[in-house]
DNA sequence: CCCCATTGTTCCGTGTAACGGAACGTTATT
DNA sequence: AATAACGTTCCGTTACACGGAACAATGGGG
């Protein structure tokens, strides 16, 4: 385990995350590195060009070559790469903001997305991480999952004090979402999300694909749609997953 | 400079840049290293998740980690930011695939594109590079720079045996670029593409918008329409750009 | 069917380069 | 003016990354 490899990560981790230029010392001391370490491993980063120092405040952050190393990865993503014509028709069938994600430990990751043209706009971005079982995605992608018990616990426990999570209630909620076919999240009031999975071979979920919209214009009629869109959608694009 | 920290990042890039599965030997070889030290990172970089393993074939292939690392980057980045509007306002001005890209280096690095709905479609994704003086926006953004000359001598010296370029006529052709305003390229015969600068702060170019369209549907009113499309969507960005 | 080449992996002695701590010069803040 | 915090540089010590060789496991060719 090569530690300074390790170290470099961290940094380039912390460095990244932050959506504003950050400070070396911040960095040493959320790291808990001496600072001679994080400022020779920023030089090394930086020669390597992934990222460059402000000039005036002497603050750090990551170039768009950190982009680049991992933009082709996605791109060749089997499930991403699936979705994107049915993410489309999802978006056509809707007129609402869709996107697809798949599962990265317990959370869910958003590939892709296509935002809704109306006013309303949400903030997850792809990229973004988000606990399952506060995603109507999520969860549609949990009721498939056969520990979805030990996750939710782990959750529950990560969110403990900003969010109390009830992991019994859940389940039984999995449950029905697994017998109807999708799943709703209003996490949000003011938006309401419809998820569904995409079915993989093993039987449970290779990802999902989810429908956003404002509660406000999404009346019972719109809701069935959209809960229909994404019920065809899902399974066909399954069936178009399972044939590669 | 740590020397473990540097290969690590060149053997994340090799395995990150192929878009199939790389054999450990395969790596050692390209960037002549030892097996035991490719491995050991290698290894490495599987517990921190960057990298996976085929379990039959023992290759190795970058996750979705490696994606996640730069993917807030992007999107903090000022002119992709920006160029989101206006990337489809020009989408709809010309109906055909349009993109933003940025200088890097002497290439263009592709920072986002939306894609015609049409059957036509383009092989080269956000995130991927090409010479600068291959692509329209390219052009475009080269005709504004000082130093074109010395670019262009670099990439012709890069490309010869796959493609000539002659750089005094590319520099007379760079004028006459500044002069009107937009670079055309056919580059490929079946694609005309048009491009315009986004004019910076310092006279340079801060990034470049292009259009690509199938000759075959480019009759001589629609290239004018996508002209004057690129021409007054760059200059009302560089206008919102400059106000940041 | 055996052999040889190649794969990924493991082991180990050696030497280097990554490490932590302290001191440095600058720039803000009080 | 004094203090604090910043990024940077220096340096002696030793942990650890290194290269080379040997390893078991596959697979293809003769």
């Amino acid at each position: 385990m090569d530690r300074a490899v390790f170290r470099a990560f961290q940094i380039l981790e912390a460095v990244s995350r932050a959506r504003d230029p950050v400070r070396l010392s911040s960095i040493a001391a959320d790291l808990d590195l001496q600072k001679s370490t994080v400022h020779r491993i920023l030089q090394t980063l930086g020669t390597m060009g992934y990222v460059s120092q402000e000039a005036e405040t002497g603050r750090y952050r990551a170039t768009l070559k950190t982009w680049e190393l991992g933009s082709g990865v996605l791109s060749e993503h089997p499930v991403k790469r699936a979705a994107a014509p049915f993410l489309e028709e999802l978006h056509r069938l809707t007129g609402e903001t869709v996107s697809v994600m798949v599962m990265a430990g317990d959370d869910v990751l958003y590939l892709d997305k296509i935002i809704s043209p109306r006013p309303v706009r949400f903030t997850t971005r792809a990229g973004s991480r988000v606990a399952a079982p506060l995603t109507a995605g999520g969860q549609a992608m949990l009721a498939l999952e056969p520990d979805a018990r030990a996750i939710l616990e782990r959750i529950a426990e990560r969110l403990r004090g900003e969010r109390e999570l009830d992991v019994e209630l859940l389940l039984t909620a999995l449950e029905a979402v697994r017998a109807r076919g999708y799943a709703t999240s209003r996490n949000n009031p003011a938006v309401v999300s419809i998820g569904g999975a995409i079915l993989g071979q093993d039987g449970r979920a290779a990802g999902a694909l989810s429908v956003s919209a404002p509660t406000e214009r999404t009346d019972a009629d719109k809701q069935t749609l959209i809960i229909e869109s994404v019920r065809v959608t899902c399974t066909r694009m399954a069936e178009t997953l399972g044939r590669l």
